[in-house]
DNA sequence: TTAGTTGTTCGTATATTTGCGAACAATAAA
DNA sequence: TTTATTGTTCGCAAATATACGAACAACTAA
């Protein structure tokens, strides 16, 4: 029980930001916010495969993670990504497939 | 009921590769293999806080999602980043962060 | 006020993940 | 064979994640 390390905010974080990923439906969802500038749940729901109250579950989650935005528009909810958080995860995903530690 | 679409290919495997990713003790692994081309999981044992079957299992679902190899060299057990797929999964990542629907 | 719309939260059930130590398997050394 | 080394698998417990429908909240329109 010597030696052993606790983990890096940095390898926490990045491990943060794949779990938030890690899900299709949460995948499909980055993809629509990405792709379309912005959305609301309802036009989300009527592509995606799940009840409403779990597609809320995975916004949320995905706005914990700091990935997207969500602001109310009543009576609907406008969600984007975060992008300043989104240009940021890329730079960390893509340092970390380069594994490249000489220009961070 | 209608017009759901289910997750693409492209989507579930994003969604896997994150998935194993979405923990420190396997982002700690990979960082340890990609620095040091190769390595024992006794060595790793020595610098990852969780117990040895623990860890076991880790290095199992990295296996399982193709990111890692095992070889049998006795009596330890030698593993490597699976060098073809992480670069396909780093290219996954890098179109997925950019977005980019026209070069792939 | 009463409906209607949109989306979240609650309550619940089930499945998966994470973690540990003990037991096991495979090999090498004595 | 016995012992030691290395790593996996087993058995179990606890924590999280996933999913759904019902209930609720907030706002708009009648």
């Amino acid at each position: 029980m010597v030696g052993k390390k606790a983990f890096t905010s940095k390898q926490k974080q990045l491990a943060r930001l794949a779990k938030a990923m890690g899900h299709p439906v949460r995948i499909a969802i980055i993809e629509m916010l990405l792709s379309q500038s912005c959305c609301y749940h309802g036009d989300m729901s009527l592509e995606i495969p799940v009840a409403k109250s779990t597609l809320s579950q995975h916004l949320h989650e995905l706005k914990d993670a700091g990935i997207i935005q969500g602001t109310i528009t009543p009576p609907t909810v406008k969600y984007c990504i975060n992008k300043e958080n989104w240009s940021m995860a890329g730079k960390m995903f893509e340092k970390f497939f380069q594994n490249d530690k000489n220009h961070g």
